[in-house]
RNA sequence: UGGGGCGUAGCCAAGUGGUAAGGCACCGGGUUUUGGUCCCGGCAUCCGGAGGUUCGAAUCCUCCCGCCCCAGCCA
């Protein structure tokens, strides 16, 4: 595993422009960020924009990334998150070297850290139960009420949190609050909670503890003991930073870490929330967390999205502190400029129409010369057998064309791609009227696809000959909400999951060469799209997911007609 | 409502007192053996609004409006 080859210069966001001011003027010395997912869930596009900030901005100062589990509240941590994330953030490119960390190594420096405010008097037990906690925290206009057990003698605090490690007393019987301000108008210093009684299994400590700090005392530690120098958060936490200055000035920790927030990303046509993507895999709304329509990293990489384009598109939308919602046309053009670069050419036919040319000899095969990759040269070519009968898109045919049409129609002569130029001459229909199937000519002075009188044709199609075409199924993905913002008019979500966006094709067919495509391989289907073997693809029998569709002109137009006529 | 933030094009986003970058999307045109790619051109007289300071304001001041977050023993 390596760090991703230098992209061009960030542009100075707000947050590197901070950094760059701290390195400057000599406030830190080695910059070092983090990345702290909770192994509660899988990674999805918005930890993406995360990950590339915190290990983008180490590299392009010469510091470090630490890759920390935030695993603080074991009744919702799972070690398959933390091993899914970790293949997570090395796929998309970042590698944190030794630096993999778990607040949970913590524990017992946290534990006595919270005695140290204790003994400073800047802690206490508290027996109220979480209900009468919350009445007593007051509201956004009145100010909180002090708990009966705030003024706690020390040692009575010491005692009492100790027997509370020592599994005494059940869960939720008593908390450990920061003493700090009921009165505050900031509802976070109002006498926050600390520590919570949880007799959970940990994924990582087992049963070694029942009490577990919050988010709250144990980030900014955490931060500080491994020498975090800029703690990179989310908006949400703007009115958290007071309470973690607070422990941060009030505890003999090693460092002074410094909390700046960003705005997190959102996307139209999905929805980047744990909570509702969770949702989505227990109701059977999708197949799972790498449902190719779910906006998870494992689903992008299944749907064939490059690691690459991911990072091109966070570098893309930048960094800074207004709520926003990126359209998700930018997220593909990024995957297609890297998927039109790398991607291998490869002929399929979704829809298949026989064609058979009546004068090239039966029995007859010839290999064909195509192109891997007209943007490539280096990219070769590759021999592609033709025969006298043919399976070309059905939608590339047209028995009358309407105004624009450029593809095969009666009467009509066309490219096939690297191979020749053909003319429809007949079309043969069944006792339904469906067209099943067309009988051509071919002009053998244009093998190759070249006329040596110089006519060119309208269009060029892909094809495939029908003895030596591979079965495949492929799956086509769109949006997995129509909606561009889905939830945003009130209604439920879940009702909202567009039922087109994952379509099942079972007949369609592939060139010999793709029978065999490692997983992992994302290639072009000319004039189709990008599709990648899927892990359900078994030998002789491969499946396809469509990764984006390449942009379609054509399909605009008759939308456009489409439009026009029905409105 | 108290506190914390944010408002620059349809969507992101630069801009830090000297006269509105860039990308996506969209609309034209050219090239093309992918209706793809690529190339060329168009797309904010205006920066949430109103006043004010200044020779000069998106940038400074005042007031107003709108949107987001916070009342978990979640993170």
């Amino acid at each position: 595993m390596s760090t991703p080859t230098p992209e061009p210069p960030e542009r100075g966001d707000f947050i590197r422009e901070i950094v760059a001011a701290d390195v400057r003027e000599g406030r830190v010395g080695e910059v070092v960020t983090r990345f702290p997912p909770e192994p509660n869930g899988y990674l999805h596009i918005g930890h993406a924009k995360s990950i590339c900030l915190n290990f983008g901005v180490a590299r392009e100062f010469g510091g470090r990334c630490h890759l920390r589990f935030d695993d603080t509240n074991p009744i919702k941590e799972e070690q398959e998150y933390i091993d899914a994330i970790e293949a997570d953030v090395r796929w998309l490119g970042f590698d944190w070297g030794e630096h993999l960390y778990f607040a949970s190594d913590y524990f017992e420096q946290l534990y006595e850290w919270a005695v140290h405010l204790i003994e400073a008097g800047k802690a206490y037990v508290d027996d109220l139960s979480a209900d009468e906690i919350r009445a007593h925290r007051g509201t956004f206009t009145e100010p909180g009420r002090e708990s009966p057990w705030r003024d706690r003698p020390v040692e009575e605090n010491l005692d009492l949190f100790a027997r509370m490690r020592a599994g005494e007393f059940p869960d939720g019987a008593r908390v450990l609050r920061a003493r700090i301000d009921m009165a505050a108008p900031n509802i976070n210093l109002r006498d926050p909670v600390l520590y919570r009684i949880l007799h959970a299994e940990h994924p990582r400590t087992g049963d070694a503890w029942c009490v577990y700090p919050t988010y709250d005392f144990a980030h900014g530690q955490s931060d500080a003991i491994e020498g975090i120098t800029h703690s990179l958060c989310t908006l949400e936490f703007e009115d958290h930073r007071p309470l973690y200055d607070w422990l941060i000035e009030n505890l003999p920790v090693p460092s002074r870490p410094r909390q700046y927030e960003f705005a997190r990303l959102n996307l139209t046509h999905t929805v980047v929330s744990k909570r509702v993507l969770m949702r989505l895999v227990d109701r059977g709304l999708v197949h799972g967390w790498d449902d190719p329509r779910m906006p998870t990293m494992s689903a992008l990489r299944r749907r064939g999205f490059p690691a690459e384009g991911i990072r091109d598109f966070a570098r893309l939308v930048g960094v800074a502190k207004a709520d926003n919602t990126v359209e998700v046309e930018m997220l593909e053009h990024c995957v297609r400029t890297v998927l039109n670069r790398t991607a291998p050419r490869r002929f399929g036919v979704l829809d298949p129409l026989r064609v058979v040319l009546t004068d090239y000899p039966e029995g007859k095969v010839e290999e064909m010369d195509v192109p891997n990759n007209p943007e490539d040269p280096q990219a070769g070519t590759r021999k592609v057998p033709f025969s006298r009968e043919l399976w070309i898109e059905r939608a590339d045919f047209m028995e009358e064309p309407v105004c624009k049409f450029f593809r095969l129609a009666p009467g009509r002569e066309v490219r096939l791609r690297s191979a020749y130029f053909i003319t429809c001459r007949e079309v043969v229909k069944d006792r339904e009227g469906r067209i099943v199937e067309l009988r051509c000519t071919h002009d053998p002075a244009t093998r190759g696809g070249d006329a040596p009188d110089g006519r060119r044709p309208k269009a060029t199609l892909h094809w495939l000959s029908a003895a030596h075409a591979v079965p495949a199924e492929v799956r086509l993905y769109g949006h997995l909400f129509a909606d561009p913002y889905p939830g945003a008019d009130g209604g439920d979500i879940f009702a909202s999951v567009d039922p087109e966006s994952e379509k099942v094709l079972s007949g369609a067919l592939v060139e010999p060469s793709l029978a065999e495509l490692p997983v992992g391989e994302t290639v072009q289907f000319e004039r189709l799209g990008y599709f990648c073997p899927d892990p359900d693809s078994v030998p002789g029998a491969p499946v396809f997911n469509r990764t984006l569709t390449l942009k379609d002109t054509w399909a605009k137009l008759q939308q456009r007609s489409r439009q026009a006529q029905g409105a």
